[in-house]
DNA sequence: TAGGGTGTGTACAGATCTGTTCACTTTGAG
DNA sequence: CTCAAAGTGAACAGATCTGTACACACCCTA
């Protein structure tokens, strides 16, 4: 029985194996090169696996597609998620802003990484911006997530304040800085963001004194 | 002599009316369905002319994309200042944050509009995402004279303001805006940036009684 | 009426694209 | 060892892509 289980672990593990290569190299090109002027054969190319391989793992380019897109919601919300919990334990323990100026930090962070090529799902619309396209709609279904991961993460707010609004707005700033670093190379897009989302939350009341200080300071 | 300017006018008028029916026929096309997805065939047959008459003009596709996001700078150029002016002597007339509240009215009318596939600009740095290359390095450029007019429209700001720093934050909520609609079909995202821009410019001191009170009633 | 410029339609070359097929090899468990 | 699943490599089909070439038609002027 358990070895079994191992051995239904371990082919699911090598047939995900086979599976994430493909996956992680498809997402490197796509980024790269777009989604219509990568081609699948580079694409198992470059991952080492034949075509039929991978043509067994995804039915078709689109498909292929929609599952790298998938992969990447996941990681970005591991990624933004683990990103903000250890910036807040680093430099924002009991600041009740803390939360929301770390996910800007991370932001920061990304677009200084090595291979920032912009947000995928933004990227996504462009080349599929039927609103009815799957693909289109999976790009909208992820920021969705992510407008309600920042409500989440908003520091308390006067019930006069609508919530949901602010949230929205937060995102547009975050939108926007991804979109002002890949078009325009403005590295400190996330920066900007910041202190705007200060500003923002300053005029809703919701700022400390100790974060509006290092505002008006740094 | 007449005869020879108006003749040579003729052909001028004549020869760039094929060319701008190419132009604006490949401009929507690849808003609809992205600049690779869209085959040079299906520009030339929608636009009614012959492949060879579009070789003429346009030696290459990569030369008709550049074409065409010239032709897209100078309409939207010519376009934004015409609405600003507009809508300043409609709504705005006196009030000082007047012009750059217009701009955030005209971009809500053409997320309105019928066809609005979100900023050519941004869209091609997502399948030209090399910052080296032409076309982005074209996309680049369409931002940084959207920045300098939002900087000339700006209100009077006190001396301690840092007027460009204000101008790029002001256009990363363009931005933001333009893709929030995009992405997630907000309709509303130019008019949550246009509050956003008031209570930005509001926390430098720069927002007068009058429109504070708009923002705070409406 | 002659001629040059402009445009048309079609065929073509050569590359590349997605997706399929198939005979062969590798691998790992019983 | 045996056997089945998984993977490989290469060829193939059929479509589509960019870009070129060429014979012909139209239009305007001289």
């Amino acid at each position: 029985m358990i070895r079994l289980y191992v051995q239904m672990l371990s082919d699911c593990m090598m047939a995900s194996a086979k599976r994430e290569v493909i996956l992680q190299t498809a997402f490197r090109l796509f980024n790269e090169f777009g989604f219509h002027a990568t081609g699948i054969d580079r694409v198992h190319a470059e991952a080492g696996v034949s075509k039929a391989t991978m043509y067994k793992y995804f039915r078709s380019k689109e498909e292929l597609i929609h599952a790298v897109l998938a992969m990447r919601h996941q990681q970005f919300n591991a990624w933004i998620t683990e990103r903000v919990e250890a910036l807040i334990q680093e430099r924002y323990q009991g600041v009740a802003e803390g939360a929301l100026l770390a996910a800007f930090d991370a932001l920061d962070e990304w677009i200084h990484s090595e291979h920032f090529y912009g947000c995928s799902f933004i990227n996504a619309t462009a080349e599929f911006s039927d609103p009815g396209h799957p693909i289109h709609e999976f790009a909208c279904l992820h920021k969705q997530t992510v407008t309600a991961f920042i409500g989440q993460i908003m520091p308390p707010l006067s019930t006069q304040v609508d919530a949901e609004e602010l949230a929205r707005q937060l995102s547009l700033l975050i939108d926007g800085a991804m979109v002002s670093a890949q078009v325009s190379g403005h590295k400190d897009a996330a920066i900007r963001a910041r202190k705007m989302a200060i500003r923002l939350l300053s005029s809703y009341g919701a700022v400390s004194d100790s974060v509006m200080k290092e505002e008006v300071l740094g």
